[in-house]
DNA sequence: GAGGAAATTCCGCTATACGGAACAAATATG
DNA sequence: CATATTTGTTCCGTATAGCGGAATTTCCTC
């Protein structure tokens, strides 16, 4: 029974249950029970039945009409939750708004997590051409701007933890060379900010600055991302000096002075 | 083994986790072993090992120093999942936008599930004092504006169904008596939005307005909360001018024509 | 450094969750 | 429109996984 590396002192059953739950995505909203079955190589009955039990407290929903489930309002109710526990939050979300605002573009709070960025919030633009993305959307870090300025700002090992497990080329422009990596976080490090034309997604472009709280330690990226039409060369400083600008305020607001930190040298 | 009431073919290990995950409230963030065990009437080991089941997939993060838990990032994945199933959302999320600069106060989208309303979306305001609200957050349906205008324009079992699960008394203004709740429910679908002045939580006003779709079904309501101070009596009119304005733009941007609806009269 | 509380691990027993088969329902096919 | 096929649920016997209680470890507190 041991898929992945089943600790010793885990139920298969919460756990198969729980692999359900997070088997959904934004492109795979609805599942139903046989393709579950059979991507998670359990029997049809036994999906059935870890359905059910999830249906009855509301982590999935099912069409009764055409029998597909689809994640349930007990999510929305925790991830609501998980979002209020983020202090970062209360200081940097009016910081976002104003960007938004002024940039007329989407902008995200993002957090480093294992090898991956999670967006913990979204700030919408108003453009009627968006891009697709999603509060808690997990993306790899180092082909990300948030992800690329969280990097920068963190000890070598979760650096190299990030090289070695592996960088995939998912467009032309990925960075797939650990010593260009490298040399990439050194660079946003001296700009203060980090810039991602089309690494992951086609079509995007992202500027991203880091937050830092009142020890001075890097918590947090401030991102905004739009299509690269409009976030063309000759507007991208600009724009990256909102971004920067946001995150030295959000800073700010937890308590960081910039210059005592300058004082010391850092 | 009933504790509420165990479907037949529920498994009693994941709906105990699954227990565990919707314990946690934006109140008590954290729990402890003990502390769940207790409340969830089982056995210290059953919990230990249901929350390291949960840990192991992200769920619940668990603090190693203090060892109690808290909601994971898996979690906040599947929320923000959620959230973009809505298409209300797409369309209504410029329109709640606008109406939180109007207003200057926060604003969210409510559905309803079962006896309450639900947030699914929430477009936060500038001003330093906030009402405290989140995502997904669940309110009793009769004592919230957003609740009362779902319920004026859901059919007489929905509303009688509330009733029968009772009418607590929260607050003074609370309304407690059927009949009251049922005049207040036609004053509402005449004057098409609903008023809320601190039946649930003390010091907040709300106003909400129904948002429908193309076949004229209300399934949506928009709402602003903020403290009473800021939402005068000779303010809440125009306020409530503004979320009928904005309910109506976002029920056209669904395809909602008013005009074809009036003339049948509806 | 001892005492106490809390969490985890161990362990034996039973209940339970599993897979397979049978059944039911819905969809596709000719 | 009947038949075939796919898909979901229920039933059932068995093996085992998950339960409670005790033992052990860890972590505070005094």
């Amino acid at each position: 029974m041991s898929k992945t590396k089943s600790n010793p002192q885990t139920l298969s059953s919460v756990r198969n249950a729980l692999r359900i739950l997070k088997s959904f995505s934004t492109f795979e909203p609805t599942k139903r029970v046989s393709e579950l079955a059979e991507s998670l190589g359990l029997a049809k009955s036994t999906v059935s039945r870890l359905l059910a039990t999830l249906a009855s407290e509301g982590f999935v929903i099912k069409d009764e009409k055409t029998k597909a489930y689809k994640l349930g309002l007990s999510v929305l109710t925790l991830g609501g939750i998980v979002t209020n526990n983020f202090e970062i939050h209360k200081e940097a979300v009016p910081v976002l708004n104003k960007l938004v605002n002024d940039t007329g573009e989407t902008a995200h709070l993002a957090i480093l997590d294992g090898n991956d960025t999670i967006y913990i919030h979204k700030e919408e633009c108003n453009h009627p051409v968006r891009i697709l993305t999603h509060l808690g959307r997990r993306n790899p870090a180092y082909c990300t701007s948030s992800g690329k300025v969280l990097l920068a700002f963190s000890d070598r090992e979760t650096v190299e933890q990030v090289i070695e497990n592996g960088l995939v080329k998912h467009m032309p422009n990925t960075i797939t060379d650990p010593d260009e990596l490298r040399k990439e976080l050194k660079k946003i490090r001296e700009q203060g900010y980090a810039i991602s034309t089309e690494e992951l997604t086609e079509g995007t472009r992202s500027v991203a600055a880091p937050i830092r709280d009142y020890t001075g330690k890097v918590v947090c990226a401030v991102t905004v991302v739009g299509p690269i039409q409009r976030m063309h060369d000759h507007k991208i400083q600009e724009i990256a000096k909102k971004v920067v600008r946001a995150a030295e305020d959000a800073s700010e607001r937890l308590g960081y002075d910039k210059r005592y930190f300058r004082q010391l040298g850092k």
